[in-house]
DNA sequence: AACGGCTCGC
DNA sequence: CTGCGAGCCGTTC
């Protein structure tokens, strides 16, 4: 079974670690120097109180920043057993339902395989983007898109979809047998092998020191990429179900990140339009077309969704000309009409980037640091990533704290009441607990009630919930899909 | 084993 | 020339 302990510990050198976990209470307390490395899983399966302590390197660099040192004690270390809780329950899934998409696949894969083969003209590795790159650019002479940071032709997907629109019939062959490939592999032949005969679940291991804005990775397996976009993907959803007489329950914030930034810009578009409930994509497509909400067209909205993420991102002009695929002058307008209805918007930008060359880092709502060495780096592609990252880290380091403190309340109340409820993943804005059918509607409205409360900003924190179809995961986390429950917890 | 290229998620 | 991850396959050493 995964467990976090492990991670962490093997990143101190021997001998002299500099994060010791104790696990155990008063004379039963062990440190990791006496115990088993591999066997630190087993230990916490026997919910052991866990500890973790710094030493001499780390804890004093810490201490001197009250902030940093608050967010450890009162955050990150308490967390902890949190997630040992989440990876020992664990998400049944249906390994039958797997093995059948995997044959299933496989059928397709292998028709599409023949007929690339035959636009090609031979045979060739339809996995291999040497292969591909050799058929397109030099024996079908295809325009080249874009190339590797090697230099390379590029094969990726957005190519081949430029390449498929203009036309051209391997390309298109090569994307849907790239489609169906991914998910064989990653998913349906994998996660059925990775069931634990003992407990008939996968236990995946959350890390808490791996993504440097704070958010948490999941690995063996990740559980944070199961396929959602595409209808192939969301079979794999299905095969994730509840126990019988439970159900699968999904609670994820809505907008967090733009909820965020209107928060730490006090831009006041951006506040009304949260503080007023309105589809802030909808709400920002108004403000910079000029038009009523009424009179937003889809292509204007997806377009200002585009803005908006874009803005998160730190994304220029030109990136946002390419992902909406318009003119470099038009994209600029936009953003410039955009700064020009959400002035706080842009003034926090700026504030932030002067604050990362400033002090060499940059800080979430609740003091999470992240240094940003290359920051003023005469090197300009190295400089402008690091900015990039500096407009970033604030906003989606802000939304990891805020879910991880959710994540204690949560558990607070799962330990102190003993719902017959389960957390099972966390997916970075979203919470995954199986709950007894009986108790569904009460074990709703905790959730709901723990994570909108978990940070006070000067937005609320909506979370849209899911209930699983048939006990099955299948429907989650699909927001059109989701019946939005006004704020009484009934569907 | 390490890396490049690609694709899955938020 | 949009941020953060994990993991697969092919290729190279």
């Amino acid at each position: 079974m995964g467990s976090l302990m492990i991670e962490n510990i093997q990143a101190a050198p021997k001998g002299d670690p500099e994060i010791e976990v104790l696990i155990g209470k008063g004379k039963n307390q062990v440190t990791i120097d006496q115990i088993d490395t591999e066997r630190v899983g087993h230990y916490a399966a026997e919910d052991a109180d866990i500890t973790l302590r710094l030493h001499q390197t780390l804890w004093p660099k810490l201490e001197s920043e009250d902030s940093l040192a608050k967010l450890f004690q009162t955050l990150e270390v308490p967390l902890v057993p949190v997630l040992s809780r989440l990876e020992r329950n664990g998400v049944r899934v249906d390994s039958e339902m797997l093995s059948r998409q995997s044959q299933e696949l496989a059928i397709g894969m292998h028709e599409l395989e023949q007929q690339a083969h035959g636009s090609a003209g031979h045979s060739f590795n339809l996995g291999s983007p040497k292969q591909i790159g050799e058929i397109f650019f030099n024996e079908l002479k295809l325009p080249v898109i874009s190339k590797t940071p090697k230099g390379a032709p590029s094969t990726a997907e957005s190519v081949l979809v430029e390449l498929a629109d203009q036309g051209h019939e391997l390309p298109a062959l090569i994307l849907e047998h790239r489609g169906l490939s991914k998910l064989k592999s990653t998913y349906t032949d994998k996660l059925p092998g990775m069931v634990d005969p003992d407990t008939g679940r996968v236990h995946t291991s959350y890390h808490q020191a791996v993504a440097a804005t704070g958010r948490l990775s999941s690995s063996d397996p990740n559980l944070q990429n199961i396929p959602i976009r595409t209808e192939a993907g969301r079979r794999i959803r299905q095969a994730f179900v509840a126990e019988p007489g439970w159900k699968m329950v999904a609670a994820d914030y809505s907008q967090i990140e733009l909820r965020i930034m209107a928060h730490l810009s006090e831009d006041k578009g951006l506040l009304s339009a949260f503080a007023a409930g309105e589809d802030i994509h909808r709400a920002t497509a108004a403000e910079v077309f000029a038009e009523s909400l009424d009179e937003v067209t889809p292509e204007q909205r997806r377009s200002a969704k585009a803005i908006n993420f874009g803005l998160i991102y730190g994304m220029s002009a030109f990136g946002l000309a390419k992902q909406l695929g318009i003119g470099r002058g038009a994209a600029q307008e936009y953003v410039d009409l955009y700064f020009e209805r959400y002035p706080g918007v842009r003034e926090f930008m700026d504030r932030t980037r002067k604050e990362a060359h400033e002090k060499g880092y940059v800080q979430t709502l609740f003091g999470r640091r992240l240094y940003l060495p290359d920051i003023n780096s005469r090197n300009h592609q190295r400089r402008t990533a690091a900015e990039r990252t500096a407009i970033n880290a604030p906003m989606q380091g802000t939304a990891a704290d805020i879910i991880k403190r959710a994540m204690l309340a949560v558990d607070d109340w799962i330990q102190t009441d003993k719902p017959p409820a389960r957390p099972l993943m966390q997916v970075h804005d979203e919470l995954v607990l199986e709950v007894q059918a009986d108790y569904l509607d009460v074990a709703c409205e905790s959730l709901r009630r723990h994570m909108e409360s978990a940070a006070e900003l000067a937005v609320p924190l909506v979370v849209g919930l899911g209930v699983g179809d048939h006990n099955r995961l299948c429907h989650l986390a699909i927001g059109q899909f989701f019946i939005w429950t006004a704020h009484d917890g009934h569907p």
